[in-house]
DNA sequence: TGCATCACG
DNA sequence: GACGTACGTGATGCAC
């Protein structure tokens, strides 16, 4: 009997070569799959060769499990030059285990260390055990490893065996000192430094003589004086770093023992079922699989049908109340590689809301509910029977936050911080909420769950109030029977599972992956540490500014009701209307639908400039109301008892342009325009020793109008750093002064808005005609502007979407609207989302990208609190504030890079101070 | 629940 | 001939 072959693949490093040497290759769901079709083709080589002379007899698949591993502490700079993977790579990763998992083999990775070093100590250990190892790779770094009759290497792709003679070809030096020289010439991909000055051809020269970087560094000062010399001694220090960057870890325990890599064989089923998914049908062919090979390939211009799946049925969802069907449950995902997860709780703020159930799906029908907290008060005789809820977390975790186990779920921002509240951080994730909105954003009323199981898998959804009912009479998650809660909830991540199975392969045909992957799907996790964080607020500050309210309230509203000559509502449009137009004969015009007078802002501004004063008291007495109820009082009541803060509520879908928006309360509208409203930004404060620090983008949108527009004049003035209203004034009018400059500020905002003649003549005060010539003349002097909105409007009415600069879609309908003015609203609406849009992605990479680019500098305290559309709002330690304002300025101002690259730079202000207020 | 109003970018 | 509007949001109070 042979003694046992070990082959241990270098996944990770394979899908890379495999991706740049393979042509571009799309399955029939229209996904990217090139680097895929090469994986597979190298397992099948192995497959292949598995009961053949020096084949394998043992094989496992090695991935890297983490970005950050013990190097990143020995170097922060390490592979931090390593450019993103290309998007259309990013998708093919998680394929990449499914198809490792089609050939039933072995799939390792193990947080903290690299492939490299996994590999490093299953060589060892199956050197220990005597066995024969190839390490399918090519990477030079594994060349350490080789040894004579023990280890080699095989490259699949030119099926070159890589032995000791081949190790000593390519450095001169035998494997044992292949990490000698590597340290010396360092390598740029992975930025180990290396010495400067010391390529390949040096470094295996100076090992040759030497042996050692020791003996080397040693050795230097007596060299004869050269360059070479100076920086060897000059950088020692980065030599024996790169030393140990470049060691690999061969003594860490194994993820699975050596046995468990057995393969016998290959089972035909799940390769089977893999193949024909991706329509790889030359393998398929291999497989003997003519019949189905033979079926004409699918058209490229249209989705298939989703394959068809069995109806929802709710009987067969499964109630976990013990600890052998748990682990049956958790030992079901881990076979499948994938769950969908919906988390239910007695709230709706996620933030302070107890944690009641965990439904779980793996595959159409195959549900279960675990339920946590129900019963347990007098509603029920007794407790139903369930599970210990730390325990079940405890099994849970290891789970969820497993690289190789993709999580699913709809909104799951919200089950990511119900999680993280549990020092539980899921990942990976998809979330189906999210993908809708890339793919459907103004095409769709609505992105619930239960609407997209209507629209998509044509399946009306256990609603929530018929299980909690409404109003006064709603019951909390946890009083509802565990029988009906397993139906609903369960049927919540059945339903999710399955409209991830049609949104996936939809992303990629529909060119969304892009936005998704590096926009949108990082913003569930980023925005849920922020809404976890909260902002302090000094209920002292807001409580003084209600009580001086009232009283002035109070006064304002005896003058008016004085002005009026009696007593009424003021709150009351309706009444007011009456008083004004009516009983005090005012001219005023009426209003639409319900008849009543108008009386907003513009008509009493109106009045006022006509002389009449109980108009004034009556704009003073709403701004105050308005500020007290929305505000000072409101926000009062919105902190949380626990955390002393106010959580808000980010909807990722809640704008369709792309921006966030925010509930609970609403933090993305806080007073600032005027004197008195801004006083409530005071009471956004810091905790003890940190300070307030907001970081605005200037001028975003007219910026990234004036790229995407292609205006030289606008881009010239933003690169030379000058005011883009006064030059915009120059352009059009030949003079700057206070009020061409306020007239081209309106204007410029007018072109980001949609312009028309009528709602430009209003802002202006002025005619129709006169605001059109101004339009005339914009358009005559930026041509770029009027060809942009010209293409934009032909594409949007042609395809029935815009597109912004990352690849977000939002769909208008409306411009088909046989209405003249929906489809004319549509049109302003769809003028102005691209830029909108744009400017919305663009602050998003810049979160996603904040934490880590903090972390990286040692900030890992300073917390990003709130997001307002082009404002960050961070709560900094006092000691950090000098070296956080850097990185949040480097990582705003370059956030659109490398994806798109901007002909105008972004401008970024960063203000500091006590609380929000003084931090502007 | 719909409407009017007004807070923000 | 009426539309009576810049784009995108959310919260509040009134009237029904």
């Amino acid at each position: 009997m042979p003694a046992p072959h070990l082959y241990l693949v270098d996944g990770s490093s394979y899908i890379f070569r495999a991706f740049h040497r393979l042509p571009p290759l799309t399955n029939k769901h229209g996904l990217n799959v090139g680097a895929v079709y090469g994986y597979t083709t190298m397992l099948w080589k192995l497959a292949d060769s598995l009961n053949k002379a020096d084949g394998p007899t043992h094989l496992a698949v090695i991935l890297d499990a983490s970005e950050s591993t013990h190097r990143n502490e020995l170097f922060d700079q390490y592979k931090a030059n390593r450019p993103p993977p290309p998007p259309e790579l990013v998708p093919q990763f998680p394929l990449i285990r499914d198809a490792t998992r089609a050939f039933s083999i072995p799939c390792l990775e193990e947080k903290g260390l690299e492939a490299d070093d996994i590999i490093a100590c299953y060589v060892m250990a199956a050197k220990a055990a005597g066995w024969q190892v190839t390490i399918v790779s090519s990477d030079k770094d594994l060349m350490q490893l080789v040894e004579d009759g023990k280890v080699d290497m095989l490259d699949t792709m030119n099926d070159r065996r890589i032995g000791v003679p081949e190790v000593f070809d390519k450095f001169g030096v035998g494997p044992d000192q292949v990490g000698e020289v590597l340290a010396l010439m360092g390598d740029s991909v992975d930025n180990v430094p290396g010495v400067p000055g010391i390529g390949p051809k040096t470094a295996s020269k100076l090992i040759q003589e030497y042996g050692t970087v020791e003996a080397v560094l040693a050795a230097a000062p007596e060299m004869k004086p050269s360059k070479m010399r100076d920086n060897l001694i000059a950088h020692a220090d980065m030599a024996r770093l790169s030393h140990q960057l470049v060691r690999l870890v061969c003594d860490a325990a194994l993820p699975a023992p050596l046995e468990d890599l057995s393969i016998k064989g290959i089972p035909e089923a799940p390769l089977r079922e893999f193949l024909e998914h991706h329509g790889f049908r030359s393998l398929l062919a291999r497989l003997g699989a003519q019949a189905q090979a033979a079926a004409p390939a699918p058209a490229r211009s249209a989705l298939p049908e989703p394959s068809p799946e069995p109806a929802i049925d709710r009987s067969l969802y499964e109630t976990v109340a013990d600890e052998a069907a748990l682990a049956r449950w958790i030992d079901a995902i881990q076979a499948r590689g994938l769950v969908a997860i919906d988390t239910e709780t007695d709230g709706r703020d996620c933030v302070s809301a107890r944690l009641v159930g965990i439904s779980l799906a793996t595959d159409p029908n195959k549900a279960c509910y675990i339920p946590l907290e129900h019963g347990g008060d007098d509603m029920f005789a007794e407790r139903p029977p369930q599970l210990d809820a730390a325990l079940v977390l405890e099994r849970l975790k290891p789970l969820l936050e497993d690289e190789a186990i993709l999580k699913i779920g709809h909104n799951l921002k919200y089950d990511w911080v119900v999680f993280a509240r549990r020092g539980i951080t899921l990942a990976p994730y998809d979330d189906t909420l999210v993908m809708s909105f890339n793919l459907d954003a103004g095409g769709l009323n609505s992105h619930a769950l239960d609407d997209l199981a209507k629209k998509h898998l044509d399946h009306e959804c256990i609603s929530f109030k018929s299980l909690c009912g409404t109003g006064q009479k709603q019951i909390t998650f946890d009083r509802v029977p565990v029988e009906r809660a397993t139906e609903y909830a369960a049927e919540d991540a059945d339903v999710a599972l399955r409209l991830w199975h049609r949104f996936r392969p939809r992303l990629a045909f529909e060119k969304v992956t892009r936005v998704y992957e590096l926009v949108d799907r990082p913003m569930v996790s980023v925005i849920g540490g922020m809404e976890q964080s909260g902002v302090r607020i000094d209920r002292a500050v807001l409580s003084e500014l209600s009580a001086a309210f009232n009283t002035q309230i109070a006064d304002l509203e005896a003058r008016i009701h004085a002005e009026a000559d009696g007593p009424f509502t003021i709150g009351s449009p309706q009444q007011l209307g009456e008083i004004l137009f009516g009983r005090m004969g005012l001219s005023g015009g009426r209003k639409g639908k319900s008849g009543t007078w108008s009386t907003d802002q513009n008509e009493l501004e109106r009045l006022e400039r006509e002389g009449v004063p109980i108009a004034r008291l009556v704009l003073e007495w709403r701004q105050l109301t308005k500020l007290k109820s929305t505000y000072t009082d409101a926000l009062q009541e919105q902190v949380n008892k626990t955390t002393g803060r106010v959580h808000t509520s980010y909807s990722l879908s809640g704008a369709q342009t792309g921006r966030l928006a925010s509930t609970d309360p609403n933090l993305m509208n806080i007073p600032i325009r005027t004197e008195i409203g801004r006083r409530i930004r005071d009471a956004f404060i810091a905790d003890p020793g940190f300070v307030m620090m907001a970081a605005d983008y200037s001028q975003i949108e007219l910026r990234l109008a004036a790229h995407m527009c292609d205006v030289p004049e606008l881009k010239a003035a933003f690169a030379a750093g000058e005011d883009i209203h006064n030059r915009t004034a120059q352009e059009l009018f030949g003079a700057v002064d206070r009020d061409t400059r306020a007239r081209a500020k309106t204007i410029n905002f007018a072109i980001l808005y949609g312009i028309s003649r009528w709602g430009l003549a209003q802002r202006l005060e002025t005619t129709p005609e006169e605001a059109q010539s101004i339009i005339d003349r914009y358009f005559e002097r930026f041509p770029g502007i009027r060809a942009y909105i010209g293409e934009t409007l032909t594409h949007a009415r042609e395809s029935g979407f815009t597109t912004t600069l990352f690849g977000r879609k939002t769909h208008f309908p409306r411009l088909r609207s046989n209405v003249q003015h929906e489809r004319q609203g549509a049109e302003r609406a769809a003028i102005n989302a691209p830029i909108q849009g744009t400017a919305a992605d663009i602050i998003k990479r810049a979160m996603a990208r904040m934490g880590p680019a903090l972390a990286a500098e040692g900030l890992g305290e300073v917390r990003m609190l709130m997001q307002v559309h082009d404002e960050l709002v961070f709560e900094v330690p006092e000691n950090d504030v000098d070296r956080a304002r850097d990185v949040v300025r480097r990582v705003m101002e370059s956030a659109a890079e490398p994806a798109v690259k901007l002909s105008v730079p972004l401008g970024v202000e960063v203000g500091v101070g006590p609380n929000w207020g003084a931090a502007h």
